[in-house]
DNA sequence: TAATATTTTTAGATTTGTCTAAATTTTATT
DNA sequence: AATAAAATTTAGACAAATCTAAAAATATTA
């Protein structure tokens, strides 16, 4: 079936806030998508009568199956484009989130194939976010918040969930990036900093709030 | 300025239109956009509420200065999406008009100037068409139709003026493409036809509609 | 030049996505 | 349980881009 942008958003949206909470409320969408209730309300209703949403008023919505599928489409769009705009046209991970916005929502599939292809198929965007395969299956990483790491296990940078400008500014000072390698050498319990090791770099402390939106998985 | 989806396309519509005509109106617009003219009408008070256009009812419009730029960013953008698709994801240059359609809108400066510094800052696109610099600037190329040219000079192709798939079809037939050198070693008066010599290919012979559609450049 | 044809514009409607303000339903609190 | 508060929906409006049908202006031609 084909989309308006405006209902890829809310579609993409929903799926966002439903990972978090399951059913979602008017309100919450509203608040993410920058407008107001009752425009969401008309949304909602064009989106179930395109059999894209359980919804039943004053009750909160989900997207079904075929809403699933439609989400992830645009999902998978937008991490391929930040993929490229970083990997290729060089831009910082934390200035390619408007511009993946407005690049998601370019109709051809056989586009997105051939920049997959044309990227060699990677499975994680800039910022360690899985991208869903064609068919929407999503590549799964065991990943542990940095914060629960035991002590002198070495392991990578897998995903960072806070993506604002501030903590880019951060990591690159720490030289942290996806896929650096690094190793929490000691805990210290007054206000939860941790020293750590990134490879090829002096050891260094960083902050309980750092850590805990820093996501690594064990190599190998 | 900024300016929407819709202006956008008018004002490059415009801009082709007037290349051809001088002063454009109404119902060749209409008849391009395949829209109707009461809508262009619509439009050309919007564009010249914007200044962009030189505009009194009934008498025909053209861009102005401001106008003229405006369409020459969005030429550009149309351009270097077509060069990437070509070039960089292997499409077939007659399928990538509309997607470069959608892409030409992507409002963002610093993606188109990213792009062009990654594509090696192309000429001219696919077609052979110039592709306009960030300041508006066209590349201008020496270039004569191949009906025109003199026997047995070598010369380069650099345009062709038929996009359509049949064409495509044709010159991908005789193996040629933007940048095949060829030489004509001659002309049948009976009707018009040429025998060509391309470079490391067998003579063959094209008929004049082709030829008429084929624009080419001496070599150095 | 008068009649006819063509082109262009206006007037008024429609669709999509949005809004504000008011009404309704649900939830929370005495 | 009654009332207050919060969340949600409805009603009605608006802007952008389009349309049809009719009117107005221009161009053509007999």
């Amino acid at each position: 079936m084909n989309f308006t942008t405006s209902e890829e958003n809310y579609i993409k949206s929903i799926y966002h806030l439903q990972q978090e909470t399951g059913l979602v409320n008017t309100n919450s969408l509203a608040a993410k998508m920058h407008t107001r209730a009752a425009s969401v309300t008309d949304m909602l209703k064009k989106l179930k009568a395109k059999k894209l949403l359980q919804y039943e008023r004053y009750k909160g919505f989900k997207l079904n199956e075929a809403g699933n599928k439609a989400a992830l489409g645009v999902v998978r769009k937008h991490r391929l484009w930040e993929y490229f705009l970083v990997k290729k046209l060089n831009f910082d991970w934390d200035k390619v989130h408007s511009i993946a916005e407005e690049l998601e929502h370019i109709s051809s599939d056989e586009l997105i194939q051939r920049l997959e292809q044309f990227l060699d198929n990677p499975s994680f965007d800039p910022h360690g976010d899985p991208i869903p395969d064609r068919n929407g299956k999503i590549p799964v990483i065991n990943q542990q918040c940095l914060s629960d790491i035991p002590l002198k296990k070495t392991v990578t940078v897998s995903s960072v969930s806070n993506q604002t400008a501030q903590m880019l500014e951060m990591l690159k000072h720490y030289k942290i990036a996806m896929g650096t390698q690094l190793m929490v050498l000691k805990k210290f319990a007054f206000e939860g900093s941790l020293e750590i090791k990134v490879l090829k770099q002096a050891a260094c402390i960083i902050s309980e709030q750092v850590a805990k939106n820093v996501f690594v998985h064990y190599d190998q």
